[in-house]
RNA sequence: GGAGGGGUACUCAAGCGGUCAACGAGGGCAGACUGUAAAUCUGCUGGCUUAGCCUUCGCAGGUUCGAAUCCUGCCCCCUCCA
């Protein structure tokens, strides 16, 4: 068996730590179940450090079981958040599910991996089962949930369904006799109600282990996509490149340790060699180079980095730009309608503006008048700032 | 049901008849310095046919030469009382 600190590297919370512990010794492949929402999955790299921890435990010989909760998703995460949740339609499972399955799979190992629905068991569920289920837990322990407790104190609404969730989700653990389930932070509650339900099936309880939430690229928040401070594991290879290096180098440090499969040692081994003056960012390089791997295959993350070294240090353009032709109208363009045109600026205040600061240039020329005309039969890139490029025609 | 407070740009938050496209902070973008790091400094941060013009301060009206600022109605949020 693989070791124990490898398994849990960067975990938030593990309980608990000596049941883990013996449970690995035992030597059999462990049933690690991990439950995900079926809602439209557009994953980035904070959705995938549970991933690679499930990637790890495979890699030790353990069963991951990748649980799409098509029947929880009818009932809604209480989030407080308060928002009651359409219903998706079977169809909509099944594609969401298929997509989830392409871009999961390209850090899970298909082959030990078990997909499971909870429809399966609760499908079939009746209303007398469901009552049972509910008489196995307390409104007092229910109200222990940091979230329910403070909303119940607070005279905020709590909805009945919402106290059934967590009773779902660990009924969940009972049928699939796991002997493991992950999760973010946020879900500490509701694994700790599938340790108990299983105690009380007279199954062993789960060890639970909890994954915080990785910082997004602005080294403070939680990666999301509405915080637009996340990296998509779709994207372009040269943008996930980009991005990543745009990381500041404390949380560098984190990503390492979240994203990185290289051995803690070798981490180790990294920092030490930053600490004695090495350049962070060829250490960075590394980093990046890893992760465009992951998503892009072999020798991308390579082929990343000679374009960033180029575009950087050597100044040079990017091989690939949007290209774009305008009309050339009477006149021919002004420059603000041709940024703008080009989807570079928003607006042709926008572009005048970034004129204004230098930070407009033609075929690595800045441009200072802002009354520049481009007549029909231009060709050439512009470009705002440091990354926004875009190759025009004036036909 | 009663009493009071509030809704301002991406967010927070000033302004309370003209000098307000609207103080300040955060965020974001850009420039300098760099390693597309951090820190720091500087500028910008509604739109347009851009030295001028147009539309913005919960919504709809009104008063006024002139309203984010005053009046009326409506919607929404918060606090206290029943």
């Amino acid at each position: 068996m693989s070791n124990y600190e490898e398994l849990i590297r960067g975990a938030a919370e593990v309980i608990q730590a000596d049941e883990l512990k013996a449970r690995l010794a035992e030597g059999r492949p462990l049933r690690v179940k991990v439950g995900f929402d079926p809602t439209a999955p557009d994953l980035h790299l904070g959705h995938t450090v549970i991933l690679n921890a499930m990637r790890r435990f495979q890699d030790a010989g353990h069963v991951v079981v990748f649980l799409i909760g098509d029947f929880t998703g009818m009932i809604g995460d209480p989030t407080g958040k308060n928002v009651t949740r359409k219903p998706l339609s079977e169809a909509d499972i099944r594609t969401n599910a298929k997509t989830y399955a392409e871009q999961v799979f390209k850090i899970l190992d298909r082959s030990q991996t078990e997909v499971r629905f909870n429809s399966e068991w609760f499908g079939e569920m009746s209303a007398a089962d469901m009552i049972r289920l509910a008489s196995q837990h307390t409104v007092a322990r229910m109200l222990e949930r940091d979230d329910f407790e403070k909303r119940y104190r607070g005279g905020q609404p709590i909805a009945i369904h919402e106290f059934l969730y967590p009773l779902v989700q660990g009924q969940d653990s009972v049928e699939l006799n796991a002997d493991i389930e992950m999760g973010g932070t946020d879900q500490k509650f509701n694994l700790l109600v599938g340790r108990q339900l299983q105690g009380q099936a007279d199954q062993k309880p789960q060890v639970i282990i909890t994954w915080p939430l990785l910082e997004g690229t602005d080294g403070v928040q939680k990666m999301s996509k509405s915080l637009d401070n996340y990296i998509g594991i779709t994207e372009p290879a040269d943008e996930m490149f980009g991005k990543l290096m745009s990381i500041s180098d404390d949380l560098m440090w984190r990503y390492f340790e979240l994203l990185s499969f290289r051995p803690i040692a070798d981490i180790e081994g990294l920092k030490k060699a930053v600490a004695d003056g090495r350049n962070p960012r060829d250490v960075k390089f590394e980093l990046a180079v890893e992760i465009v791997d992951r998503f892009h295959g072999p020798g991308a993350g390579d082929r990343a980095r000679e374009q960033f070294i180029a575009r950087f240090r050597g100044g040079e353009m990017p091989d690939d730009m949007p290209e774009k032709t305008l009309p050339a109208g009477d006149v021919g363009v002004g420059i603000a309608a041709a940024l703008t045109g080009c989807g570079l600026t928003a607006s042709n205040s926008e572009a005048f503006r970034m004129i204004k600061q230098g930070a407009v240039k033609i075929d690595g020329e800045r441009v200072s008048d802002r009354d520049r005309v481009l007549s029909a039969g231009f060709e050439g890139v512009l470009q705002v700032g440091k990354r926004r490029f875009a190759r025009l025609k004036v036909a």
